[in-house]
DNA sequence: TTGTATGCGTTATCAA
DNA sequence: TTGATAACGCATACAA
């Protein structure tokens, strides 16, 4: 790196002015092909690459769309992360012997998202700078992601809302995945209540199902609530009991799930009532996220329930994993890759007209019905 | 955004100059401390961020790294990516009847590089932008990401060797995951072959298999060809017979995988010799990637061979897929996540010193022994 | 079609 | 401890 060439250097070597240099690069058309053709050589041999700094710093505008996630790694602060740790080229030789399949939920979820904003962003020539909102210097790091660049798209709570009002007012914002919220943002969020709704309309309608439950999510997870209120929904619509709360909640973890479900199913055969299957499980379980129906169908399994047979058994988000089990999950799956392309969407409009009022799209979801729903 | 303020604003605010909000963004310990609040305080009134591009310029430095990777798509073209559909707030429901899981090999994998990379840029104050050298812009594409950045993280054959060779005359480059190669760029390789020699000594030693057979990739492919290489190191250690090719070569895809097996199954079956189930199925099967594997897997079980019991078989990548298989796949897994972290790490210890010679960290590899080849 | 000159918003050097 | 002021590398309005 001897010092990168500018666009004197070019110019020098080309027997040009530096605005033509400029000008074979950004506007081709208006210049000469034999100078085009000098220029061009002159570059090359130079090994030119135009500053991005003082591209962006020119033109008032840099040309990067950033995308702003939460932590899902667990690190808080640099002393939580140990240094990668190389132990030279020794192959190191493990007996797997199984236990949880990892959860990577986040990780695919979030990598979807960023491929359908780079996607969207390559499509109409942005590049896409990422970060992550963790640690202490949170903030900071927010802050300097925003300096960069020409919009911001975040996923909802990874930034703090006075931090987010903060930067709003250098950069357009939009708010990835939220409830619908009456804020000065753009959102795009996903429908979640009317992918419940539907799948357990589907249910009522085509399978007969009369006694259901929902086995919610976080108190804090407004995806969660929503997903509740489909159901809910969905009951109400069907003239049967709505009730006020989930008749569980879960961490939308699958342990956390395991365990639910083994206390759950220790009530019950122990207990009142009896169901088509000795206990009062109910016929089916709408369960507020994937990790949520695999742990309860782990469960189940292990104890000899059949589903869908004695109970079924749905979840929403659509993860891999839900291909894998046996039986399939029926689930609602998240248009995640939409996710990301709709953000960069939205961002490139708003960039045209600063002055539209803040829209929010809705994105539709897909329901998925497999065999745990009783669907061939 | 009514034209974002700028050091200027925030100096007469405070009623100082631009160099003190200068200073007490970058070294606030040398602004009395009375200053540093008013600054501040004008800071937050007015909204002010500083200009990421103004900064980089002033600074000769982004403190951005860049992260190139090849297009896993297929999208070649602008036209190839239709507009995005949306289809208002329709639930569209389908009935989801099965086929092959997709594949999403490389989506998780690039996913994992990332995270590691964003992971230690974050440990180091960087901030991380990606771009993906697709379509006929590529040249372009790549040319202005290394504009953006101190450094640049390229995925192993994702840049034709004339365009990297321009931009490395501007950024530091590290070549991620390729063969380890003698050229002027800094590597970080993965030990594909001496993974693969430890499993196949594990096989050999541990299960005392003596028939084996190696199912390349495509030809292409320099890590398929490492990996046959640690394949053949194996059998050479243990006096068997050392084959000069794959014994066959599949596109490393499941689905290919799947036609190969059968192709081979058919022949096997009308054909010459036995083996212990009856046809000349070698003992043991080592592919040269999971999905491959996964393929085999498939049609072996649909036809009635028993894995391990008659034939043994193991893949290589670690993709999660061989965790949910029947039986568990046994495999070597790559250090996805190490290898973004790694390449990150490079990129700053180049950038500390430009004049080191150019380094090659080779990446340890796990072998995990599971179900598939005979262990418990 | 090309060149000159100015400004973009910071950082950094040097004085004060 | 603070203030002037000169880079930084490019785009662009205006002249030629």
């Amino acid at each position: 790196m001897a010092k990168a060439p500018t666009v004197y250097d070019v110019a020098q070597r080309a027997g040009v002015s530096i605005a033509t240099v400029s000008r074979v690069l950004r506007r081709p058309d208006d210049v000469r092909e034999r100078t085009r053709t000098v220029v061009h050589e002159a570059i090359r041999e130079l090994g030119y690459v135009p500053s991005g700094a003082a591209r962006g710093l020119a033109a008032r505008s840099t040309g990067v769309l950033g995308l702003c996630f939460p932590d899902v790694d667990g690190i808080d602060e640099v002393d939580d992360l140990p240094d990668p740790v190389r132990v030279g080229e020794a192959v190191e030789v493990v007996r797997d012997v199984g236990g949880p399949v990892t959860a990577r939920w986040s990780n695919l979820y979030l990598g979807e998202v960023m491929r359908g904003a780079e996607l969207e962003a390559w499509r109409t020539g942005h590049a896409v700078m990422i970060g992550v909102a963790r640690g202490l210097r949170r903030a900071q790091a927010v802050n300097e992601l925003a300096g960069r660049v020409d919009g911001l798209a975040v996923l909802s709570k990874s930034v703090p809302d006075d931090l987010l009002a903060h930067i709003a007012r250098r950069v357009p914002v939009v708010v990835m995945a939220g409830p619908p919220q009456d804020d000065a943002y753009d959102h795009i969020s996903v429908d979640n209540r009317a992918g419940t709704r539907a799948l357990v309309d589907h249910l009522i309608a085509d399978h007969g199902l009369r006694d259901l439950a929902f086995v919610g999510g976080p108190f804090d997870s407004p995806d969660a609530h929503e997903r509740f209120q489909g159901f809910r929904d969905a009951l109400a619509a069907a003239g049967l009991e709505v009730p006020d709360e989930p008749a569980a909640r879960s961490d939308f973890t699958r342990a956390g799930a395991r365990d639910l479900a083994r206390t759950m199913l220790a009530a019950h055969v122990t207990g009142r009532g009896t169901g088509p299957t000795g206990h009062a499980l109910p016929r089916a379980l709408v369960c507020s996220n994937d990790q949520t129906a695999l742990g309860f169908l782990d469960v189940l399994t292990e104890a000899g329930v059949d589903v869908p047979g004695d109970v079924v058994l749905t979840g929403f988000d659509g993860i891999d994993a839900t291909q894998a089990s046996i039986p399939r999950l029926t689930t609602v799956s998240q248009p995640m890759v939409e996710l990301g392309r709709a953000a960069v969407e939205l961002l490139r409009s708003r960039l045209a007209d600063p002055s539209a009022p803040a829209a929010t799209v809705n994105l539709p979801v897909r329901v998925l019905l497999r065999e745990s729903c009783g669907c061939a």
